[in-house]
DNA sequence: TATGAATGAGCATTCATTCAT
DNA sequence: AATGAATGAATGCTCATTCAT
């Protein structure tokens, strides 16, 4: 027999504020729209989340978590650090093809926040130090080169990626990540 | 002597919302900043703008022409255009050391509006494919290449261009820039 | 060969003002959405009329006449006042088939205006003292009855009337009218 | 010892806009006069009443049972159906003489609303629904007539407590509603 | 722990009117 | 006579947060 379990107010107030955030943007989204979507009384969300800057916090760290989880699983079968790293662009064209695909959380969040909101950034960064140490242990397996010119080599992609999802976000269209995938060949070569 | 020009309403209120919008954020900033700051009053302002929205187009106009400017300026004594294009890389340098530094105000007020601010939008795609265009130019004025291939390879610099601007905006680093600089660098050769 | 003759500023107010104030109300109709549709400059406007409310009451002076005449011409075919007054109700179906018909522009105006709006309520009152008389003059024609019972008479006329206006413009059906054709018809039997 | 019950914020908006929305009218009372006469913040208005619309929903309903409940208690002592109806117009001359009487508040506000008002529209239809029944009821107990006749009979009735109302808030005297009464004793004699 | 009710400060927008030319 | 520009006051409404139980 298997044991259904309750989302606790937490876990529905993260998940709902999710999709919002990441859909509809930290300013666009009330926090009567997440207790609502996550069927939870205010009063209740607030016991778990000082503010609203705080539960923006803790989806970004839930999708920190699953991002890094997905583009990890996305790139397991490659069969060197090489091939992983071209195929994070592959995985940012599947991922371009979600119906709900609104660019990264991280870039969109740290846009329009008002000025002193540090522990949002913090995260923001938090995800992109991670992302990069992500791409640097792969260049380092993959290239016997000097650590600082690995670290060079994998900011190359790093910068890459990110223009490549900006970019997309703006035009609504693939090619920036295809023409960012070419560039990481070339430097990969 | 000579003839000082009082500014209009219309000329302030872009002014104040243009310092505003991309200092604080579009939806950081209230329209009674922008009538303060301007020193206009609320129904003057509204008989200039029909709406916030059609403030934040104007203003994305005017930033569009500057930067454009501040941009050809910049890379103008260079001989070629290669070597325009890999200035437009030390471009984004000196811009990255204006005490007002806050990214691309056409990423970032992309990020976070509402859903049916198409007005915003469309100007946000129109300064990128100004960019675009700019660039494809210089290259197919610089390389002996199929039209395609010139563009293919313009796009590159634009990926990149619009990465370093995002990622030093997170990291608050320049990094970023130095290191889509070297890329182009590679792509260019 | 006929000549053109361009309407005057006021004229062109008072039309627009007209159609619009019967349409949508006097508070649903705004000062700008008169003098746009009259192709007037608002300073223009109020050159002509003190306030919004002298505007009223040029509606309403101008529409008093045009009432008034458009129902004498209904019933001008009828033999003798008892069937002019019994034809007033049938002037009052053939009016609330107008695709424009909004009830009695006299009554709709009075409803809800501010308190100190005294020159508009005169208006409406006029209006209705002249209906009155209208009304009166009828009984005492046809009927050889002291004047004191001809005007109580007349009275009864008139309340049927406003009865069947208001009613029929809450309901949106013309039985009222109907209804008091009837009750009509017993009064002046 | 009696217990003195504090009336909640909806009673208090209620009954704020209700004096307000009767004595001035819809379009002159803002949402800002109502709670300062109620005592109450903005948002805990906005909590209970979606929109001013919905207020004004509110204190229909609510006028709609006071009004209907005064009307029969007032005639209740009467023998029968007939005297009743007769009676109700004696209703009128008596509500006439409050120091507050601005007319029918179901009658004033349905003149001049922002097209989209519906449910108001609704309320106010509802309204004198329920006043025909009310006299249809009446007319069917006091005479042995065909159902078909006796509406109708109730429809005169209604047409002229109607014009009653209006003309007397117009002319700011009483006799329409004398008149008037005149009137439906002849036809329900 | 959980919650329904309440709130002050702020939002973008519209109003009828007047000023300067 | 005509007008474009400007304005203070008010509009209805929403925000993230806190209180009382």
């Amino acid at each position: 027999m298997e044991k259904i379990k309750k989302l606790s107010v937490k876990e529905r107030v993260i998940e709902a504020a999710s999709r919002l955030f990441y859909q509809e943007g930290y300013n666009q989204t009330g926090i009567n729209q997440i207790i609502s979507e996550a069927s939870v009384a205010k009063a209740s969300m607030y016991q778990h989340f000082r503010s609203k800057e705080d539960i923006a916090v803790a989806y970004l760290q839930e999708r920190h978590i699953r991002w890094m989880g997905n583009l990890n699983h996305f790139v397991a079968k490659k069969a060197n650090g090489k091939d992983k790293l071209v195929g994070s662009f592959d995985y940012l064209l599947h991922w371009l093809e979600d119906v709900d695909y609104r660019g990264c959380g991280f870039q969109n969040i740290i846009c329009d926040i008002p000025l002193d909101h540090q522990k949002i950034k913090d995260q923001v960064q938090l995800h992109k130090s991670d992302l990069r140490d992500w791409i640097h242990k792969l260049i380092k397996e993959a290239y016997s080169i000097p650590e600082k010119e690995a670290e060079a080599l994998g900011d190359e992609i790093l910068v890459l990626q990110e223009g490549a999802i900006i970019l997309s976000q703006i035009q609504k269209e693939s090619w920036p990540i295809s023409t960012a995938k070419i560039t990481a060949q070339k430097v990969l070569a």
